[in-house]
DNA sequence: GGCGTCGCGTGACGGACGTCACCGCTCCTG
DNA sequence: CAGGAGCGGTGACGTCCGTCACGCGACGCC
């Protein structure tokens, strides 16, 4: 789940209290591995506060980044339903708080509770027109509408008003939003840099301010 | 659901016969149109028969290819999982057997069946990771790779052995091969040329006889 | 406070692919 | 059978972006 929509996540932590539910409450340090492809997935993660990150390496190490779970959603939790293994690695990109479900346990809360089980089919529904957006979007536009776009769609998310423009403030670094525009983090940099060049934000160290939203959202969807 | 894995689909046709189901039988022609981008989704699509290609078109006229559905797939629950407008077309690939079921019946069909819902599950599983994979292969390797690797892809699900070599109907032309591996049309004419000047393959009209299996795996991964 | 590391910015260069344009073939239709 | 449409194959040209390489400032650890 990275997009634009995010309708809702599955279940918030007060919910989680409120189901009595086998899970282990458990934290983790920013930038640890919470899983990684290839394993088997003997349990599913919830988030309760902090920001994962899911992606996948390429064989020639370039990283794409799959999504971006935030407090209410699930890690991990494909595995879970069809018992294959791991297919991307998750890593903490904050320290998070989270509620560790075994696997086996949590198919039996989903099987037990049906108003659980619709929740958790919205959010593969969210999951799924949310990876084909991603393929549409990165085949729509050079890169720097790509980044425009990527930009826009944070401020609309977390960005926080400050004066004069919309500042956000990135938990990742410039070679996370390359890897989530499907670039490198070279011409990221760059794109940056004309986006700058034309006085629509500033940049600076984990930090971008948007100056001129309506702009940056005009250059996302043009041609040129 | 386009990919190598399809763990299954979701029901099949005798299945679907023995729940007894509101669904209405219906045919498609091929090239006929099930639905269009936008639309409100009120009605789930079960393909009996016949393969269904779901797509969508960015604003610049390309077309982008998100799935191949056969028969035992569904097409267009997500509308009536999350009662969101339509995100994609589904149009036959060749005639189509199909069974329509109104949104509300199936959403009552899939919550009064446990067994089904998880069905569901799977189902929106394998597609997510299919989402996933593609993401990553269009990101992997130049056009030939990614051209070979559809094509052994194709000929492992559906290529019929024919003497010496693996023939593989295409059912789709070499513009819908295109937009399946993120391409133009011209870029996949020549990698299927460089690939038909290293022998491992013959091209004619609607049809790919893949002649050297092993080599077009080899240059499926190859960085070069 | 020094020094290493990390994150960011840029330059040069080359190549792969998109765009445009045209041609030939097969199949279908009147 | 003639004509046309659909599909496939190529050529030329431009360009965007990936790759390699380096510099620079800010943080952080000892």
């Amino acid at each position: 789940m990275t997009g634009t929509g995010r309708p809702h996540g599955f279940l918030t932590g007060d919910e989680w209290r409120t189901l009595e539910v086998a899970g282990r409450p458990r934290r983790y340090r920013a930038r640890q591995r919470l899983f990684r492809e290839g394993e088997p997935g003997d349990h599913v993660i919830a988030v309760l506060g902090g920001r994962v990150k899911v992606s996948v390496q390429t064989r020639s190490g370039r990283e794409i980044l799959l999504a971006i779970k935030e407090p209410g959603d699930l890690v991990g939790e494909l595995s879970a339903i069809d018992g294959r293994p791991r297919s991307a690695t998750a890593i903490a990109l904050e320290p998070v708080d989270a509620l560790v479900v075994t696997a086996p346990a949590f198919v039996e809360f989903v099987e037990g509770h049906p108003r659980i089980a619709v929740r958790l089919l919205r959010a593969l529904a969210a999951q799924i027109r949310d990876a084909d957006r991603r393929s549409v979007d990165r085949d729509t536009g050079d890169i720097t509408c790509r980044v425009a776009r990527r930009l826009v769609d944070l401020a609309e998310r977390l960005g926080e008003h400050r004066g004069s423009g919309v500042e956000v403030t990135l938990v990742l670094g410039q070679d996370d939003l390359a890897a989530w525009v499907g670039a490198t983090r070279e011409a990221t940099s760059r794109a940056l840099g004309r986006l700058r060049a034309e006085g629509w934000l500033t940049t600076a160290r984990q930090r971008i301010v948007l100056t001129d939203l309506p702009a940056l959202r005009r250059r996302a969807s043009e041609p040129a």
